[in-house]
DNA sequence: TGGCATATTTAGAATAATTCCAATTAGGAC
DNA sequence: GTCCTAATTGGAATTATTCTAAATATGCCA
């Protein structure tokens, strides 16, 4: 195995060395800014092919730790459409997702404000809800 | 391999020969019949072996093709919980998925009468909405 | 600063749901 | 019955993801 060097000194720039509660590893660092920098939902291999620009060395498995990292702490969210694979955004404001069919781009659509969406459901009184994921497909209008 | 019959006969009591353009055959019928007896959102696994009860000789590439083909021909919902294997339903009524985390089990809530998603959301105007799927994990109410 | 315990990264193997494939079998029309 | 097409089948292939064991890095404390 060739010797790479990890990052060595903690903060080299852009982040504190622990951020949300994670120690910041030059990898996870280098995961987290490639979440940062495009929000455009990607997939672990699109991150890891991504990431290896910041980092030649990183791996597809340290990849999937990073985020599974990221995740746990709460920096980034993990979105599942259907059976496709995983994406990943660090969009954490409440939102839901609109899957535009005819581009295939994922728009991050919020609430207005003041919307409560248990008040349209049949839930029975005193359901604690902890997490709503809600997936919507269609087609934005024509032009723009 | 062993000879099996097919079904022979269309119509042995249960089902019409076509359901909602779809041709019925036997495994098709013990399949579909499985979704209609328990709702409980089995996935092809589940199926699998509930429809072995029916007609032994039923191969999991059968399942499988025979829930794609109920799925594409609307008499059976495909539901997929993060990257759980996929679960399907025959409650063809608009429901969205209540995840209960305590027991595991997965409800069908409907909307209440009247009630409209997209009044909540900041979706631009002329967004055609083709399906919605929403899902929610949370805890019922103590005891019930 | 050096040494140690622990956490992280890594490459590659393993897993699991699902799909694909090629061959057999069944169903319907004539 | 015969033929044509559709459906079924077992097993192999695929693919995203997880696991494993070894190497490496980090934080801490003397």
């Amino acid at each position: 195995m060739v010797s790479r060097d990890q990052g060595g000194e903690h903060t080299d720039g852009e982040f504190p060395a622990v951020v949300g509660g994670l120690r910041m590893t030059k990898q996870r660092r280098a995961v987290y800014q490639v979440l940062l920098d495009d929000r455009d939902h990607p997939t672990a291999n699109d991150v890891f092919r991504r990431a290896q620009d910041r980092m030649l060395s990183i791996s597809l498995a340290t990849v999937y730790n990073c985020l599974e990292a990221l995740v746990e702490h709460g920096l980034v969210n993990q979105v599942n459409f259907d059976r496709e694979p995983s994406r990943f955004c660090s969009n954490l404001k409440e939102h839901v997702h609109f899957h535009d069919e005819k581009t295939g781009v994922i728009h991050d659509i919020t609430f207005k404000p003041g919307a409560k969406l248990e008040d349209l459901l049949e839930l029975p009184k005193g359901t604690e809800v902890t997490e709503v994921e809600l997936t919507i497909r269609g087609m934005l209008p024509k032009q723009k």
